[in-house]
DNA sequence: TAGATATATCAATATATCTTGATATTTTGA
DNA sequence: TCAAAATATCAAGATATATTGATATATCTA
């Protein structure tokens, strides 16, 4: 009951749905990625990646001073279900941008 | 998006989750049932209900002085994967009671 | 018809969640 | 080695949601 609860609340939330779509539609970003494209401050998007994280939708890997978030690649039914659904919501998604220095 | 935070909100609460599940296994049942059973206050229980129906689990039938909830017949698959999910969750339900007099 | 039952809704309070700004940590490159 | 960049986390205030108790409405039955 816990992750069930877990995992809907990770999802009951705009910001959060937009990120996995947006993870879902270009793979593999860097928090300042991420961040230079939804125009949004720095700790509120880690926040809600590390919701998004706890949930079991995405893995993040650290390559030096960059963490890269993606959508996990093994996930049940549930998860599976809620990614299928966010793919196919009529929303728009900011472009990506790439304003950090590497 | 605002229909899907909806029921992902509807889905984010253990007492939702709790009734959806009770339903699921029992079919229809009147409020007052419901009250009994899990030993709910009745405002409570009638907000929880309701927050169901507009999101799209439950229909409701008024029946003389009882009102009948149960889940709807027409689901899209959001609906249908999390009810799924929700009937493979272990969780102990109320014994069904029936204390309202009719 | 009056009283009791079933249900819905509202107002007030308690609790949880989100946002922001500040601070801490790690890594890189000059 | 030091400063800047990338990220995480924490505290405080703002906002949303849940719970309770009170009240309103409709229906049944004596």
């Amino acid at each position: 009951m816990e992750e069930f609860l877990q995992v809907s609340g990770a999802l009951y939330d705009e910001t959060r749905v937009k990120l996995l779509k947006f993870l879902l539609r270009h793979g593999p970003s860097c928090v300042c990625e991420l961040q230079d494209s939804f125009g949004m401050i720095q700790s509120r998007l880690s926040r809600h990646l590390k919701i998004l994280k706890d949930a079991g939708f995405l893995k993040s890997e650290k390559i030096g001073r960059w963490t890269y978030y993606s959508l996990k690649e093994e996930m049940d039914g549930w998860h599976h279900c809620a990614l299928e659904a966010i793919g196919q919501l009529p929303i728009d998604l900011p472009q990506v941008s790439r304003e950090c220095k590497r």
